[in-house]
RNA sequence: GGGCCGUUAGCUCAGUCGGUAGAGCAGGGGACUUUUAAUCCCAAGGUCGUUGGUUCGAACCCAACACGGCCCA
């Protein structure tokens, strides 16, 4: 027997249930004229009440719950499905004499897909952590609040290119697998192209792509997609996490600080109906204006703001922290703002003007040559992205890539190797530009008040089990 | 990398002092005229994460390993 291939003039059960939800107990819904509607639903069997002559199921689709009602003797005995089967079903919508919102159905279920095996525990649920992650199918069937998560994610995504593309930013697509990998400090995965005889890098950012296309006179792009990162895996990393980057000509630091703000607090209305979230155990309000805080005020608040770099390690080691694997300053200073500064900054907060060793990409500022025009933005104790007014100079960024080749000497494995290519295109000219990089992965968790990227990620990275 | 905790039926969990495996849900069979985790009866369901060790005897004690979680670095 061969089951049917579809379902056509589906409702949604979320529509049916409010469609119901003013008639009284008992009622059915009728049109003009006294005539009783007809709703055809599909969806997975989630519970089965029994009487004999009289079967309930409760039918869940992505919108929602509703219990389908078989009152006739006949169809009753006739309703042979087990949970978790898929079915389609048409009827009466009502309300039982008990006052639960119901599909009547006159005629059994349509069997769509059978089960072939059972169902987790319907009551409990599947609480399993690791179950969870490995067979997401069964997270997602059986765990409403899960699903209601990846709907906000994926509502999230779609409002922040909304945005963006209301503001006139064109969506791009550059390369995955890149003969050079820049753009942020992190290791690579490495693959072989067979034809091409060569290595590739899987890209660890898509910023010297998509300033290539700022020189190319596209003037504003952005691209929302999957960056790899070789590295440890934590509540807030992934080794492939999603990153949007937006590149904007004619603006500097301070015209991001102000999109990024007000884009966030945007599309966090859009989506939850305020601005307000609750983030491991903080309420925090993502409303722009954002509180704006120095790099080295923010240092110098726990005494920690020195350009030496032997003072800075005799500091952070007086306070027992293990400086051994930062052979820079630059380095030591990006540890003591993790260890002392990130964590307090719950409120959203720009963290701006970095000093140079840090940002191989960023402008200097006109006042400090040290310091240069670049904000990191916190919330929750969490980075959420990174932005600078971008070197437009060729011969400033060769200068910088120079220096990073010296951090990489002394030690820094993740320093920037340098590009070439990417430097003769700007000895073509870029416009002053003013970049922008935001973890989608971090602010879904913030928008779904989760606790670990896993929880937002369909499919996080786990060992194999062997 | 370190510490702690966990891993028993498809799922959620018990398992006492080391004496040979239990429940609920799901699945199978049956009863039942409006149920809400419906209820009731019957039968079935297990490589106790893996590998070693101790012991007359190990789900339980010991060691290593695997996977996961939390905390620390």
């Amino acid at each position: 027997m061969s089951l049917p291939k579809r379902f056509p003039d589906r409702d949604e059960i979320a529509g049916v249930r409010i469609e119901v939800e003013h008639l009284e107990a008992g009622a059915y819904l009728e049109a003009e004229g006294g005539v009783q509607e007809r709703r055809r639903l599909a969806g997975r069997v989630m519970a089965r009440r029994d009487m004999g002559s009289a079967v309930f199921l409760d039918l869940v689709d992505r919108s929602g719950r509703l219990q389908i009602a078989f009152l006739k003797k006949e169809v009753a005995k006739a309703v042979d499905v087990k949970l978790g089967d898929v079915i389609g079903v048409e009827g009466v919508p009502g309300k039982t004499r008990r006052g639960e919102p119901s599909l009547f159905a006159d005629e059994g279920p349509l069997l769509l897909s059978p089960i072939a095996t059972s169902l987790p525990d319907t009551f409990h649920g599947m609480t399993d952590v690791e179950a969870r992650y490995r067979k997401r199918y069964l997270d997602l069937l059986m765990n409403e609040d899960v699903r209601g998560d990846f709907i906000t994610r994926s509502r999230m995504i779609s409002a922040i290119r909304r945005y963006l593309d209301d503001r006139g930013f064109l969506e791009v697509e550059t390369p995955v697998l890149q003969p050079r990998y820049g753009g942020a400090f992190a290791r690579p995965f490495t693959t072989h192209h067979n034809e091409l005889a060569r290595d590739f890098y899987l890209r660890i950012a898509t910023e010297l792509y998509l300033k290539r296309l700022i020189v190319g006179g596209l003037e504003r792009v952005y691209e929302l997609g999957k960056d790899f990162r070789n590295e440890g895996v934590s509540f807030k990393h992934n080794p492939e996490f999603t990153m949007l980057e937006w590149y904007e000509a004619y603006a500097d630091y301070r015209d991001t600080m102000v999109l990024i703000e007000n884009l966030v607090a945007d599309v966090t209305h859009e989506v939850l109906g305020t601005t307000v979230v609750q983030f491991r155990g903080s309420e925090i309000d993502l409303k722009a204006p954002w509180r704006r805080l120095k790099f080295a005020d923010a240092l110098e608040e726990h005494g920690l703001w020195t350009r030496d770099e032997a003072e800075l390690r005799r500091r952070l080691t007086e306070r027992g922290i293990d400086c051994s694997k930062d052979p820079t300053w630059a380095k030591l200073a990006d540890h003591a703002l993790s260890v002392y500064v990130e964590p307090g900054l719950i409120q959203p907060t720009i963290l701006h003007d970095y000093p140079v060793e840090l940002s191989p990409f960023a402008r200097r500022t006109d006042d400090d040559p040290g310091i240069v025009e670049r904000f990191e933005y916190y919330v929750g104790g969490m980075e959420l992205g990174n932005a600078y007014s971008e070197i437009n100079d060729h011969a400033d960024q060769a200068e910088r890539f120079a220096d990073q080749l010296k951090d990489r000497a002394a030690g820094d494995a993740e320093a920037e190797e340098g590009d070439p290519d990417y430097v003769e295109a700007l000895t073509y000219g870029m416009p002053p530009t003013g970049g922008l990089g935001l973890g989608i992965d971090r602010l879904a968790m913030l928008l779904t008040g989760r606790d670990s990227i896993r929880d937002v990620v369909l499919f996080p990275a786990l060992r194999d089990r062997s």
